[in-house]
DNA sequence: TAGTGACAAAGATCATACTTATGCAACCCC
DNA sequence: GGGGTTGCATAAGTATGATCTTTGTCACTA
């Protein structure tokens, strides 16, 4: 067995860059410092114990995020969260990551309200048959998983209907969502957002879904769709409010 | 006067980095590097004319963008289309300059329709007043922009009045859109795929959709953002069907 | 008080040296 | 001869020092 790198303990994948990126936008996502304030290059290569190049690519990446700004004489300016890209994976992740979770999931959860039926939509219109079938499969293997109760099966198999369905309408967009919708449904399960048990309705709304699709209805398709994303909402708000009045 | 760089003819704003991102975006952007083919860093500094240390930097960031990715031993890799981050300002644009101009036109006005009506719709319940009553002077003066085939007046109105609804939904994912939509509306009237002379239909709808978010009324505002898109996609469709038949 | 010019701080860029992972191919054992 | 193993050359990763350029700041002058 090689000797495991002893610089980066809990390190993340590979590379040390993506590591400083990491807690970089950790810190920056959840307030650490606050919108304006000013850190130079030398502090950071200090803090992290890295060198300059190593910064300033991570520094570049941050900027194209839109969370930071350099300005010579001056240093790396930390922006309002207004001016971050938050359509970027990691940005989202950071940022559920953060103490305003709630907030963020439920700008998300409009989000998903406004694409996923259109997408549903557009699925039953142009999905290949191939991906309709699969659908209805992973629509009946959901709904067994949450009878089960089984969560961590149930959410890979959640992650992928609504996956398949964004990639089925077609368009490139929606599809390239999938990510975004995979961090929602993750974030909401690992924060405790989730119901213990799922509802009954909901996986039926999820085999209406599937099924409306290979049907070929698309009227039918968006509102059962729209329907799951109401319910998600929902549930949501009054998870949070329980919360909010312990 | 100062010597300008005569490394960079057109440059863009400030930056050497700025600029060689730029072109390798716009080159791979528009298919100039195949998906799978390899670049070595050294061939680019070359190419560009510039150091090692803004190549890396230029290359972390096309990573982040996931338009290439690199390997030890290999060089850098460009990644298939499906990969990139499509909603990146930056990459729509280099995709709008590309031959592939109209398909990403498409899915991006397909993207819209499912969007901007839901914001429309928000924005009737959320908008500040001062917010409503901005969007009837744009209404406002863009139908008078239109009525007078002032173009470029136009554009930077439409661009505005957007911007507004989405803004006013309240949804901060939504009102990231903004630079999308910009770039879109851009796009068509630089390329061509904008009517010539706006129709009186298109400039009503707006009328309607400010109006709509004044009375606080969703529904209203909800179907005529909606008439908008529909048209909006017609329009484009019937354009782009005449050229090609030329 | 406003305008102006010198100074210095900090990022931007360049150049170079050293480290590390890894594709490939030669090699060896069965 | 086939399949696994070892070595090596290569190209990216990391570190560091030097120099260039921009731009706040502040003192000085009118």
């Amino acid at each position: 067995m090689r000797p495991t790198d002893p610089l980066s303990p809990g390190a993340v994948p590979p590379g040390l860059h993506a590591s400083v990126i990491d807690q970089m936008g950790l810190a920056i996502g959840a307030g650490e410092w606050a919108a304006g304030s000013v850190m130079r290059i030398e502090e950071l290569e200090e803090r992290y114990g890295v060198s300059r190049s190593v910064i300033r690519e991570v520094l570049r990446v941050l900027a194209s995020m839109g969370m930071v700004e350099s300005r010579r004489r001056v240093g790396v300016q930390v922006l309002p969260a207004t001016e971050w890209n938050l359509y970027d994976r990691q940005v989202i992740r950071w940022r559920l990551a953060s103490p305003g979770r709630v907030a963020q999931l439920r700008s998300l959860t409009e989000l998903r309200t406004a694409i996923e039926p259109q997408a549903a939509r557009l699925a039953a219109l142009r999905a290949p048959l191939a991906d309709a079938s699969e659908l209805m499969g992973l629509a009946g293997k959901l709904w067994a998983a949450g009878q089960d109760g089984d969560t961590d099966l149930f959410l890979t198999l959640d992650i992928q209907f609504h996956r398949l369905v964004l990639s089925s309408s077609g368009n490139e967009m929606f599809g390239k969502l999938n990510s975004l919708v995979a961090e929602v449904l993750t974030g909401r399960t690992h924060y405790g957002l989730m119901p213990e048990h799922p509802h009954e309705e909901a996986l039926q709304m999820h085999v209406d879904v599937a099924s409306a699709i290979q049907r070929g209805n698309p009227v039918d398709a968006h509102q059962s769709m729209l329907a799951i994303m109401e319910r998600a909402m929902t549930e949501m708000s009054t998870l949070w409010n329980e919360a909010a009045h312990k």
